[in-house]
DNA sequence: AAATCCCTTGCAGATTTCTGTAAGGGATTG
DNA sequence: CAATCCCTTACAGAAATCTGCAAGGGATTT
């Protein structure tokens, strides 16, 4: 998981618990918020310059002025003047915002990783986002249709087969028969166990319960 | 997948590209279709007669009338007509009908396997319709509001604790673990065991896969 | 031709799931 | 009080999951 996250959150969202539910539920080392997008870059800038840098930058997008000055007046200038420093920088935007068309605009000129809608299911989204991210992935809040990000994920036909089976309840067994009677080929249980376990990588999955839930709740399966 | 397939398409409906999509993103042997009720019925009579029957019949509702006299003037007539002759026949019906109280209809005394309204997405929805079906699952347009299959099976705020965590990838240990710190009873794996094995015979699943995807389907978990 | 890589498969073991049996405690009922 | 029911728990055994390691084959590269 990550080691080193930084939270550039508007102080009038009120979502105050994000920090202490994150700290738990992940088993992130360094969790920093700042309230202001100044601010964060400068956290950013320091950290960049001790050589232990950021991994993953959480910020919103509308930063409400009070009687503070300052440069960066929003979350994409944040996220535009952190990529200029540090272009590896993962980022993940967590926002009321609900327009497709204005967060695909974030994916494909801020090149985000991940778009978390701040909502009632918000914080459990952005944990599964955070994880997601992680392993390489990009994730969008599902009441989001982004037509664009619908094929990130790709499972192809017989990963399609196996998972549709495993969550209509057959063992690996059942299933490798079910392949060999088919004539369908690769059907060992040993394939599909490799199959399977690749896929709890990919999908930041733990086992296989997890697996279905994730996929059955992103409409996959 | 199903290997023969008979899509009943009203030729004002507009919709032509249905038959590559399906041919393309499934891979179904054969395809065909008809745009008068009439022919329908008479291919899969002749499929019958010839012991190579259909396994699914996709029909719309309703079918324009033009110059060509028919006996059947209707998707209905359609798929009582069809039943008659092959009772394990499937039918997805794909129709603009947006009404959930005539689809419920449908459902009840049609006993079709799936309604996907066409729309903008409704040629996914279609496809996702296909596999569910040749899933034994039935299948309905998100859109339509269809609160009909409400299998009311109660689940206690306990039950629902072990289910999420289950489906968060926890084992039953684990969970047992975690209430145990939390100082919730009843808390042993055995209990824990016991209760979702009674969750198995409640809602007809094979196992805690089946369970989790069933119950993430329906909304619950 | 040899080396390399990727995919499939078998197998082993540790862990987890699932089912059944049995025992004990608390609440209700006769 | 005794009988009964229900819930919790422990335990045990069979089945299934999950993770390694190793072997073999086919395709590609060197």
């Amino acid at each position: 998981m990550f080691k080193k996250v930084l939270l550039a959150e508007d102080f009038q969202g009120g979502n105050h618990g994000i920090v202490e539910v994150l700290r738990e539920k992940l088993h992130i080392e360094e969790l920093q918020e700042e309230l202001y997008c100044d601010k964060a870059l400068t956290r950013l800038k320091v950290a960049l310059k001790n050589h232990v840098p950021y991994e993953l930058l959480i910020t919103d997008l509308l930063f409400v002025a009070d009687h503070i000055d300052r440069k960066l007046t929003s979350g994409i200038e944040l996220i535009k003047a952190s990529r200029a420093l540090q272009p590896t920088l993962k980022v993940i935007v967590n926002s009321m915002e609900d327009n497709p068309v204005k967060i695909n605009t974030l994916f494909k000129e801020q090149k985000i990783n991940a778009y978390v809608c701040k909502s009632r299911h918000g914080l459990t989204e952005l944990v599964n986002a955070i994880q997601e991210v992680y392993h390489n992935r990009t994730f969008v809040s599902p009441q989001i249709n982004l037509n664009v990000a619908d094929n990130v994920f790709e499972l192809d036909g017989f990963d399609m087969m196996i998972l549709k089976d495993l969550a209509d309840g057959l063992t690996k067994k059942e299933i490798s028969e079910k392949l060999k009677q088919q004539k369908i080929t690769p059907n060992s249980e040993s394939t599909i166990d490799k199959k399977v376990s690749r896929l709890f990588d990919e999908f930041g999955a733990k086992n296989t319960h997890h697996l279905i839930a994730k996929l059955v709740r992103g409409g996959k399966i």
